[in-house]
DNA sequence: AGCGCTCCCATTTGCGCCCAAGGGTTCAGG
DNA sequence: CCTGAACCCTTGGGCGCAAATGGGAGCGCT
């Protein structure tokens, strides 16, 4: 799988419309063969994620192994299904972000794409900047490792 | 593997391009027969980490057995890739560096390759100076050692 | 009937690709 | 040992395409 990588920067046009970065469409095509994504709010942070619909579904299959009425399927479930947002860029490669996630993120005008491995992330710019910074501060004085290999760092 | 060695000097050309020098092309080569390579700004110094793509990949294949969830795997994420660019030489062997990896550099015309192992670095000259003389000073003082599994052995 | 959304077309500009020439180094031959 | 030639690395510049952006028209929904 083609990973998403770097950060792109951008604004909604007058009728609300963005391009998703050439890249990351390339990715997205890779998967489905047409670009279309799963939108939906982050729990953790405030912006967009945005998921290959193939690697959604890898994700959603295992629900399906549970028990249909248990509160723990519906709670999963609920979590994830009831706020994602199925969306297909248009032939010029735009997308139009529903309003109710442009909120979540505090977009209003500028926002930046960030590339995070299977799914790519939309931000406002300034709270992109700050999680980068965040996210590699606690990368590196938390001393975080992958298993069995070596520290993220290189030397 | 082979390895990326020694500096050298270049700069921009007005169109913002820059050869990289033959050598690591070389090396650069070897592994993923096209000269691909993922730039990303250095976490510990004021320069820009160019990786082979293989070696790129080797690093982050770990990540995806992690929980897409847990917060452990969010910012090892960010922090490896949201900063990360592909790139790719020209025929020529040419490359674009953006302009926010020239800006954490400090470069604006001169800059210098240097090789480190597995990878190798882009640096304002000067910093580069700067880099090497305090290296060699640490290594002098005594506290360095090769870690077990790098011991001296040819290649 | 009005509003909004989507599909479609047009323009621009930045970037990648290609062609071409200069300089340095190495090797061979006198 | 000196000279000449060929090769490769490097640099410069022009051209074309494709990505990004803006605007207009048709269609469906309310």
């Amino acid at each position: 799988m083609t990973h998403f990588l770097g950060t792109h920067q951008s604004r909604l046009d007058l009728k609300g419309r963005v391009s998703v970065p050439a890249p990351f469409r390339a990715a997205l095509k890779a998967d489905t063969d047409s670009a279309t994504m799963i939108l939906r709010p982050s729990h953790q942070h405030a912006c967009i994620e945005a998921w290959p619909y193939a690697v959604f579904n890898a994700l959603a299959a295992p629900l399906d192994s549970f028990n249909v009425f248990s509160d723990e399927q519906n709670d999963l479930a609920t979590a994830l299904y009831a706020d994602a947002t199925p969306l297909e860029a248009d032939k010029e490669g735009r997308i139009v972000i529903p309003e109710r996630l442009l909120r979540h993120a505090g977009i209003t005008d500028a926002l930046e794409f960030m590339g995070v491995g299977k799914i790519f992330q939309i931000w406002h710019p300034d709270a992109a900047e700050r999680r980068r910074v965040e996210a590699r501060e606690r990368a590196r004085s938390g001393n975080l490792t992958l298993p069995g290999r070596d520290r993220i760092q290189p030397q």
